[in-house]
DNA sequence: CTTGAGGTATGACATATGTCACTGTTTTAA
DNA sequence: TTAAAACAGTGACATATGTCATACCTCAAG
């Protein structure tokens, strides 16, 4: 029996995703999180074999989510479930240790699959994107530094430059330099190009 | 028995919703439909009593799948199955003549009781946006003219004015006044901040 | 027929934005 | 201990953006 920690936040997928995976009798959804705050709780209290975790979730995202693992040093297999084909972030996450990822378009078999190929403790990875991990591991050299991500969140709030320079006690010199930096980190020219892509790859 | 048309882009979770509708045994999904073009066609070949609509979606979004409906004289009572709490949409959803709308959100209860309900004949209004809808029903002020909704699309793209005026074939000056409207009517002050909101609200 | 709304367009203007070059300090890793 | 990042800042510059006033055309509703 696979015992598996379902996080995602949407209560009718999150129901919905328990049900059928509980269709299969190896599987067992034995707890579920609503936020990755809740996730991490569970992690913490409970053992799992597995943990199926959403990418795009409020309090803490699946990123952060398997950041405070590694930080934490749980090896719990992550099996991620996402909406899009988000290159950047999926790097990211398999960066961060996690084992496979499925999207939500997947059948039900595939996702079951799945499951059962990170427990006997392989790695997931769907064709389409394979190529892409393959031929952009170097895209590590474009991750945003912590400061980065801040003022990116600030950008996508839709901030102004000045606006961020006051929430981030920083002058508006400083902020422009760091937009630049997410821009060309980013390969975007500006920043709502750099809001569109953090939003749709869920970099945020 | 009601017989739904369930209309939701992403696999995994359809198969859920469908499952979980199915427990209840008032509820038959007899088709589902895994983009707007889909769920047209459906409507077109067979009879439902309703149709659980999701607004995301490829091809053609819920509020396009509610105009040709509306067009077409279909008068199928559709319950709006939604992400976040997307006001302005909503508003759009409801004039297109929705019977109401649920939070994915929302507990397995909720969904069935809103579907009998909208069965029934009746509306079902979240109370956390009944007042909104009721305060904002000049809303209908803000609403974008079909050009104004192209230009929307091409800065959620993130392009430039001059990009878009090559796109659409007119002056920069014309999409900078077509911009300009834009952020009056969405109530924002500049362009990523009307990025933010039509992708948050899905206006797009 | 006239009015109004949508669409197109221009020119002028004030800001905002993004880039560059350069200078520092602090923190981290080798 | 040194070198490399990250972080903070300045000044200058070229463009992009958003606003306004104004104008003309077309089409549909009155």
């Amino acid at each position: 029996m696979i015992k598996c920690l379902l996080a995602e936040d949407q209560t009718l997928v999150r129901l919905g995703l328990k049900n059928l995976l509980e269709l299969d009798d190896e599987i067992a959804v034995i707890h579920s999180a609503e936020n990755g705050a809740v996730c991490l709780d569970l992690l913490e209290q409970h053992s799992f074999d597995l943990v199926l975790l959403d990418m795009r979730m409020p309090e803490k995202t699946g990123l952060e989510v398997l950041r405070t693992m590694q930080q934490g040093k749980d090896t719990t297999p992550v099996l991620i479930i996402t909406t899009f084909e988000d290159c950047d972030v999926l790097v990211k996450a398999m960066n961060l240790g996690a084992r496979g990822y499925i999207l939500k378009d997947a059948q039900l078999e595939c996702l079951i699959d799945a499951i059962k190929t990170v427990y006997k403790g392989h790695q997931v990875l769907q064709p389409a994107l394979t190529n892409y991990l393959l031929s952009h591991t170097q895209i590590k050299t474009e991750k945003l530094t912590a400061k980065e991500y801040e003022v990116l969140k600030c950008l996508s709030l839709g901030l102004s430059n000045k606006a961020i320079a006051n929430t981030l006690n920083n002058s508006e010199g400083t902020i422009r330099n760091h937009v630049s930096q997410i821009l060309a980190k980013l390969n975007v020219s500006d920043r709502t190009q750099a809001v569109v892509k953090a939003i749709n790859e869920c970099l945020i």
